[in-house]
DNA sequence: GATAAGGAATGCC
DNA sequence: GGCATTCCTTATC
């Protein structure tokens, strides 16, 4: 959990500072204020001094990580976005902003893998509840079919997606961290956290009925091999004498170049940017 | 009351 | 046999 505070910015005495004029930067609360409308959980976009002694501050910022590291993954993007959109709109920056986008998913190594995932449902092919399946997979029974869902060419194992979701700290940090890599512990965090990465578990599996309970119960088995529970709340333990399952995260010190992180990674983002989509209309 | 953990059972590979 | 999943009950916050 983060609980540094924003540093308010030094007030300037002119009307436009930085490039940021009075119009702009009311705009700029506004989208703010709607965000707090649209994520009444973050407590960050709640707190109104906080996001006003960071307004100038976000209008400048040219880098998606300043919103995501201030107010999470999900209500960061859209802020970015639509930040970029505002400003754009003034100062024909727009371009540059997508450009951004594009540089920062190519450096995470999934510009590669875009077309393995596949962002509409398609309701014809009905998915075999067998887990090593290489079709697309899809959604058995769902309200909404508009998340995406992913096409693997391996087998999709449990352990291995926790082990990716925590090795992408910049995207999963508010669900699931590392409490001790060494000792191979992590924990969900609390409610959100757990049901978000259930939910992401239902997408790679094609299963939206996939709930934190179903995913985890095995994890909860005394003398599994992969994981050792433990005696904390929604604190888990990989079992690193299992050698494949160490030999899997000593892979990901480069990440990009294990297949099976790529995908997690492009579902992931996918993930979010449906998350933006689907928030960004309903208010 | 909501959420997490544990028990038992089933299906698939 | 091992993993994944479901349903249910119990414990904890």
């Amino acid at each position: 959990m983060r609980v540094a505070k924003f540093k308010p910015q030094p007030k300037s005495r002119h009307t436009r500072v930085g490039g940021v004029n009075r119009v702009l930067r009311m705009k700029a609360i506004i989208q703010l204020l709607k965000a707090s409308w649209r994520y009444p959980g973050n407590k960050r976009l709640h707190d109104s001094t906080d996001c006003m002694s960071v307004v100038d501050l976000l209008l400048r910022s040219t880098d998606q990580r300043t919103f995501t590291d201030l107010f999470g993954m999900t209500a960061g993007e859209e802020l970015f976005r639509q930040f970029a959109e505002l400003k754009g709109s003034r100062e024909k920056a727009s371009t540059a902003s997508q450009a951004t986008i594009l540089e920062n998913e190519h450096r995470a190594g999934l510009a590669d893998t875009e077309s393995d995932l596949v962002p509409e449902v398609k309701s014809s092919v009905p998915h075999s509840s067998g887990s090593s399946s290489d079709s697309c997979s899809t959604p058995t029974s769902s309200t909404d079919s508009s998340l995406p869902t992913a096409k693997w060419n391996e087998k999709r194992t449990l352990w291995k997606f926790i082990l990716c979701l925590l090795e992408m700290p910049e995207a999963m940090s508010d669900s699931i961290i590392w409490l001790n890599k060494e000792r191979g512990t992590f924990k969900f965090t609390k409610n959100s956290g757990s049901r978000k990465v259930a939910e992401l578990w239902g997408l790679v599996k094609g299963n939206r009925k996939m709930t934190y309970d179903s995913m985890t119960r095995n994890f909860r088995v005394p003398d599994a091999r992969i994981f050792h529970p433990s005696n904390q709340r929604l604190v888990y333990c990989f079992n690193w004498e299992y050698g494949e399952a160490l030999e899997f995260y000593k892979s990901l010190a480069n990440p990009s170049s294990v297949e099976y992180y790529r995908n997690v990674k492009n579902l992931v983002t996918k993930y979010y940017r449906k998350l933006q989509q689907n928030s960004g209309g309903t208010p």
